[in-house]
DNA sequence: ATGGTATCTTAGGTCTGACCATAAACCATA
DNA sequence: TATGGTTTATGGTCAGACCTAAGATACCAT
């Protein structure tokens, strides 16, 4: 064991030690820039320095700056231009790589479609209840948009669920927080990559959804939340409920190209 | 402008094309080791080949090797490990990487800490409903757990905290939906770190909170899922007024050391 | 002038090969 | 047999060269 033994000179002092730590020097560059970025002292569009630039004010080697700037690349937080006048511009953090995480962890832990519609069902209702008391003129412009292009009879199955895909994330839009945003444009991108293959959209089911969506969308447009939540709870219980019926419950997992960046 | 010109030799042909892409070698291999992990052809804790043999097998330089290496662990699907019987071994994609993205996004958009509790409010009471549905026995020790180190008095702000956000995340994982968790670790997380320097934690807080957790998991216990959705509703709803109060609306932004690795 | 073409220039992308640092495995010694 | 040094496999870093992309510029033909 490790009992204090005081014949031994070595375990006489008590202090313990944690791992050491140890950051690799890409690391250490990639977070000195990282923070500039987040704290905002570099704002979008700015140009970090060029490479060699940087080799010189980093004292690295440039496969070290390279890799500092993969990993920023990977989170997002620059784009990296090729040719004259290229180099590494800051980006704001979006929610696309939020949604990257997402799709990632839902293949790589094999997450059932039927969770996700789960997770939806959280989300949406609290998202139509803000859009309810949040919403702006234009968010219904272009929710009135994407529910007209639901509708469309010539639409094959992709524009179908763009369309819808957009009418859902335009209710999240709609109610002001970003964050909720974020998780929505994230959850709804795997589930459009799930819904993918379930070949149970046809006219009525088209008919259907037009119809719940413009009835939310105009208790948004009243500002009736309680009637937005209500509303929006019931479509995508519905809606789940329909998938599920299509599948059965456990057949479905979700699967997608993912990332990307 | 472009119209088509018969005089012009090279504009008869009509086919257009986008922008051509070009990956680079290093998201190209990328690509491919991260498929095979994804796809579970690669299972946690299996070895990639040394950085030398992949240089062999792909016939790139070690350069490009170890910058496709690094992208797969800034998305954490392999961990780096150096000296003798090191390498890079697979991990399954986890909450991290998607914590990490969440908590890069809040800060990098100046998300607000109102918006942190709204998006709770909305993922929080649904999971105590499921978590009333679907818990196990051991969920349940663990919420008493978390609760019972809620009440300790010689707890420092830090270790509240801390107890506090282990028993909602606690609640998330005995909803049994991986999705639901991964949202709640990622949002509380960032909770956390927001309410770091909220002072307003005293003793009676302490006292209702563990008083409303306890109320909750025994509905949770009982597998009342309204109660449970209910009462998390209220709780949920609680904090987020007494935070307002605490700080005026707009004043508080999430700032957070952030990401890692 | 106008518009296309060739060339220059600046940036990232890739390669080669060497050497350093780390940590597990091995071995020698007390 | 346990301690401590040695070996060695593997990632980490460096240096410098060359390739490729693409904006900038000059030049030429119409």
């Amino acid at each position: 064991m490790e009992a204090a033994d005081p014949a031994n000179p070595r375990s006489q002092s008590e202090f313990r030690l944690g791992p050491v730590e140890v950051p690799k020097a890409s690391e250490v560059l990639a977070g000195e820039l990282r923070e500039r970025i987040l704290t905002g002292e570099l704002v979008e569009g700015d140009p970090l320095p060029a490479e060699r630039e940087l080799v010189k004010q980093a004292q690295m080697s440039r496969a070290t700056v390279r890799e500092a700037l993969r990993i920023l690349e990977v989170q997002n937080l620059v784009r990296v231009k090729t040719g004259r006048a290229g180099g590494a511009f800051v980006q704001r953090p979006t929610t696309k790589s939020m949604a990257n995480s997402v799709s990632m962890l839902i293949r790589g832990r094999r997450i059932k479609l039927v969770d996700l519609m789960e997770t939806r069902e959280a989300l949406e209702p609290f998202c139509a209840e803000l859009a309810a008391r949040n919403r702006a003129d234009e968010d219904l412009t272009e929710l009135d948009r994407a529910n007209a292009a639901i509708a469309e009879p010539e639409a094959d199955l992709a524009q179908f669920l763009q369309a819808n895909l957009d009418w859902h994330v335009g209710v999240a839009v709609a109610s002001r927080n970003e964050l909720l945003t974020g998780f929505m444009s994230a959850l709804s991108q795997a589930i459009y990559a799930g819904t993918e293959n379930a070949a149970f959209v046809d006219t009525e089911v088209r008919a259907v959804t037009t119809q719940a969506h413009r009835a939310i969308t105009n208790a948004i447009r009243d500002r009736d939340s309680r009637a937005a939540g209500r509303r929006m709870r019931r479509h995508v219980h519905g809606y789940a409920a329909a998938l599920a019926l299509a599948d059965e419950r456990d057949a479905i997992v979700v699967g997608q190209p993912a990332v990307g960046e």
